[in-house]
DNA sequence: GTCTATATTGTGATAGAC
DNA sequence: GTCTATCACAATATAGAC
């Protein structure tokens, strides 16, 4: 009745996404994901044959989707300054529609370890590849020698942990949740401001070479 | 038999916290946690009458100590680079000897945000006088007009996320143990050295103005 | 205070009718 | 393919002896 647009086993993904983003492998419950998906428990085993295997075909796709975009934004030969901004923009993005998905990535990792080995080698990240090309790139724009390990830590940590610790910062400054949208949404220009900042305080200084 | 020096309750929150450090609330077993201490369940629910109130005592315990030395390093009175060094030393040193905290914090507060309401109220952590404090600081050293919310969060994510995201990234880059750990140590220097870099280069811009 | 035994409920998974 | 009914076991919590 609700829709048979999606088949069902799509139904299913989508609802075991809802749900497992928002309470992890140990929280959800097959019961929640049923309810959701507008069917029973039984015929979530007829799909996937178990709830490992119904997370491991979530986790597989949120880590795909992330990894893959992120890829494609520090291999492009757009300016550092642009790649950072689209990187940003990506992940604000993200937070705006589901702000579970970085914190779901991070927990399945430390939660559970071993189920995501498979899913590592498939994605087919290639850090030396990444690290030579930024690595190029930085000298090539601001005559640099930085280590390009660092600095792309650097990017990351600015970027994502402010959409991890949104509830912990929000609790902390009493934050409604607009006031903390628009922060972020300042953070778009600010980040790739601050680090281009950085990077031109590097041509006098001589720290953070490899 | 394995040593009266502690108290049963003392031994018990110490077995609580390792487990419920690693495995979040829903993934921890209180029979893991009686094991872990030498007991039974039963004791468990003598001195603590629940889970839940165990749980409470671990997380207070935990958010107390992080954010009280985050205070401690960021109201005192010494340069910003400093402040910096110290916080990163702080959280290193954390990770080296139980690097679940920072993960388990953030964890604790994505799945049970009722819980920490009342505990958040005892952090007595005065958002308001540390951003005057800070903006101040950087005025005076840096003569500028840096919106120090902003510079503030900059620092928790250079100094959080790599602590946080450990695992993702050692097997991204498939990193041992060890190597992980020096570039921690590498970032003790580096990063407050990046920031200061970064400020250095605002003192010809005007971006980053509340 | 500490234990063993047990109550009680929750939860992943399967059997079998339709 | 989809459902109802049920199994099997795990997990929190309590009762009651010592």
């Amino acid at each position: 009745m609700t829709s048979s647009l999606q088949s069902t086993e799509e139904r299913i993904l989508k609802a075991a996404k809802k749900v497992f983003h928002r309470k992890g492998f140990e929280g959800a419950r097959m019961q929640e994901i049923a309810d959701e998906a507008g069917i029973n428990k039984a015929l979530l085993h007829y799909y996937f044959r178990s709830k490992e295997n119904l997370f491991e075909a979530v986790f597989r796709d949120a880590f795909l989707e992330l990894t893959g975009y992120a890829k494609t934004v520090f291999l492009s030969d757009n300016p550092i300054k642009e790649k950072i901004h689209k990187f940003l923009g990506y992940y604000i993005a993200i937070l705006n529609e589901n702000s579970y998905i970085p914190w779901f990535i991070l927990n399945a990792i430390y939660t559970r370890p071993g189920t995501m080995k498979a899913i590592f080698d498939n994605a087919e990240l290639n850090p030396p590849e990444l690290m030579a090309h930024l690595q190029h790139q930085i000298k090539t724009e601001y005559g640099s020698e930085i280590n390009p390990f660092h600095m792309w830590l650097n990017v990351l940590s600015l970027s994502i942990f402010p959409v991890i610790a949104k509830p912990l910062i929000r609790e902390i400054f009493q934050l409604p949740e607009d006031a903390y949208k628009q922060i972020l949404e300042q953070r778009k220009t600010e980040v790739p401001q601050f680090i281009a900042n950085a990077l031109k305080g590097y041509e006098q200084s001589d720290s953070m070479i490899e």
